[in-house]
DNA sequence: AAAACAGGCAACCGCGGAAGG
DNA sequence: ACCTTCCGCGGTTGCCTGTTT
């Protein structure tokens, strides 16, 4: 029976499992316990470490919280930018993303992502829903960019993204100049922009098809192509708001390839 | 000083997949 | 082959705290 709505004073108790706050009580069992028998066998951790808790509950703090391991603190910039360009990639796989982050959990970059970037976007990425929707495409862009990190270590990855940060403005204000009359683009919108760093060649072709020069990709560079539309995708729609000749234009460019 | 609001985060929920019987 | 149990994941909830009015 809940004795108590939330988990602010007291803790709910619901056919015998306590639910709310965790006690220190409660953490020193359950660190005593996974010392003696390690991670795993959640369920049985209630019985034998004498915590009313179900395994589920038991296996959340061990992992969010108690782990010996976990990196505490602000996410630093550099773990900030992992985190963005991961999320482009897969979208939210959090798990995934706290992979590549020693000591931060999923549920922190999920916390994380959510407060700080997904107010700047409009709904879910299209382009990641996608990914995560295909897995033979995904089980290939993972492929793809699992090659594309062992060739480049990090530094370079964020050079590269600076890099595109500023060549993205610089098209951004030719854009505007060439429509003074349209609507121009929104901070969110280049934010949104900054968040979509990939491969060289891949932000080659975009510049490519804004600047109206565009050729046909081989059969082969199907794959890339792909990859790189599903980014698009979201780009071009925050374009929308921007200029409707660059729209039709972009749109024009794609269509071939949907 | 107090109320209202917003951000941050710990914890829960439901679902799906894997493993074992 | 089917069922049950366990585990892990992503989404959501709601409290706490700091900030603004």
């Amino acid at each position: 029976m809940a004795a108590n709505m939330g988990w602010g004073v007291s803790v709910i108790e619901y056919d015998g499992w306590r639910k709310g706050p965790w006690t220190a009580e409660e953490d020193r069992l359950l660190i005593e316990y996974v010392k003696l028998h390690g991670e795993g066998r959640w369920n049985s951790v209630a019985r034998l470490a004498g915590l009313k808790r179900n395994g589920k509950s038991c296996r959340l703090r061990w992992v969010n919280y108690l782990r010996p391991d976990l990196k505490k603190g602000q996410i630093t910039p550099q773990e900030e930018s992992i985190i963005l360009e991961l999320h482009a990639m897969w979208g939210n796989r959090w798990s995934t993303i706290a992979r590549s982050l020693p000591g931060r959990t999923d549920n922190e970059i999920k916390n994380y992502w959510r407060t700080h970037f997904k107010k700047k976007t409009k709904g879910p990425s299209v382009a990641a829903e996608k990914a995560k929707n295909h897995p033979l495409r995904r089980q290939q862009f993972q492929l793809q960019q699992q090659q594309l990190r062992q060739q480049h270590n990090v530094q370079q990855q964020q050079q590269q993204q600076l890099q595109f940060n500023l060549e993205m403005k610089g098209v951004i204000n030719l854009l505007e100049e060439n429509n003074h009359s349209e609507p121009s683009i929104s901070l969110e919108t280049q934010e949104m922009v900054s968040m979509y760093p990939n491969t060289t060649e891949q932000q080659g072709y975009f510049y490519s098809m804004l600047n109206g020069n565009v050729s046909v990709p081989e059969s082969s560079n199907e794959d890339f192509m792909w990859d790189g539309l599903w980014n698009l995708d979201d780009i071009l729609c925050n374009f929308s708001a921007a200029t409707a000749t660059s729209k039709a234009t972009l749109h024009n460019l794609v269509a071939p390839f949907c």
